[in-house]
DNA sequence: CTAGATTGTCTAGCAGTGCTAGGATCTGAC
DNA sequence: GTCAGATCCTAGCACTGCTAGACAATCTAG
């Protein structure tokens, strides 16, 4: 009997549920509410069990920002294999990042604000970090003159900008739409319009 | 005698005496090694006095942030009176912002990364922040076509998305003047040029 | 079926955190 | 010199991340 994959197997699962707890935790009530106690009785186990599946706090919160980067990646192809032109495609792209961001705040934090150990723009990079990366890429390479990497970044973090200050409130709750139309006309080089009242 | 003045005096020196070492432990070994009990030892008063000063530790971070707000304007106007046009005005600015951000990465984070209780946007902004957005506002405005306000939450998250971006080791540590460059193209309508190679 | 080794899990504890109640001490006014 | 009031500290609470060591369940071998 393959007593070993079962056990494996259940392994696994609860690795799994210790996430989900973690996820959820986060979402409703934030990192800060994450706690080993809070956690260990959310899986009903005992907290030295935490650490059998993770080397740390950090280490769950960054599994939980590996997850969110995959969902992204694929928030991301959906938008995109939608939009009937390059430029509906960038809009399509800054609307899905944003809306991920506003509809999973916690995950977004783990990925992109925490101090985390997840290499960026490096040989050990997860492939679904770059995979994601190569979306917004190829959203906005078709408006570039130079270089492309570049282009991404900057794009990127003006992405990042929107999100986080947004979230932190310190932007007007307003205007949501507004910004992210005037970010794709700069990028999309359908700026400055010909006059424009 | 004004033994009521020398008394506030003291009390007076004493909150920048605490402030001072907020500052430079959080700058030196980061937010987290600012704890009551290092910071009053830095101080060498006992943890109960700090909250003497300060509702809590958030109000200290919050008045280094505040600190932090003046001095950016005053960056602000240094970088924009030696400019000799608008182009030249906003690529100046976006250098001070993100020069700021870079020498003062602890300062940065307490203004516009961790929650904070300062209010933006609303009756009860502090002058200072307020007067931190005109001044972005002046030097984005030149190029906008529409919602002056808009542009300039627009074009501060974009300095904003790099600034934290970088911080966090998620962009390349090259190409900082490049991302800057298209930045600014992007945003001051030099770009797209007529034909670039 | 039993003995022993391995694996899994928990209890209890350490050193640290933000914050505060209460008592001691020191200052200045009369 | 006495006494009220301001000032400050000691000690402690409930929490945090994390771990050592005891205990129990399970699998392996004879």
């Amino acid at each position: 009997m393959p007593t070993q994959t079962r056990r494996e197997r259940a392994r696994e699962e609860r690795r799994t549920l210790i996430l989900r707890a973690a996820r959820d935790l986060a979402e409703s009530e934030g990192w800060d509410a994450v706690t080993t106690r809070r956690l260990a009785e959310a899986v009903d186990y005992s907290q030295p069990v935490l650490y059998g599946h993770f080397k740390n706090m950090d280490a769950i919160a960054d599994a939980v920002a590996l997850e969110g980067i995959e969902e992204l990646t694929d928030v991301f192809r959906a938008a995109r294999s939608s939009a009937k032109d390059d430029t509906a495609g960038l809009r399509a792209l800054a609307h899905a990042y944003l809306d991920y961001a506003d509809q999973h705040p916690a995950v977004y934090e783990a990925m992109f604000v925490r101090r985390t150990d997840l290499q960026f723009g490096r040989s050990e990079t997860p492939a679904s970090l770059i995979d994601a990366f190569n979306q917004i890429r190829s959203a906005v390479e078709p408006f570039g003159t130079g270089d492309a990497e570049t282009l991404t970044e900057v794009f990127w973090s003006s992405l990042h900008g929107l999100a986080t200050l947004t979230h932190g409130a310190r932007l007007r709750p307003t205007h949501r739409e507004a910004r992210v139309d005037l970010l794709v006309a700069r990028f999309s080089g359908t700026f400055p319009p010909a006059a424009a009242e």
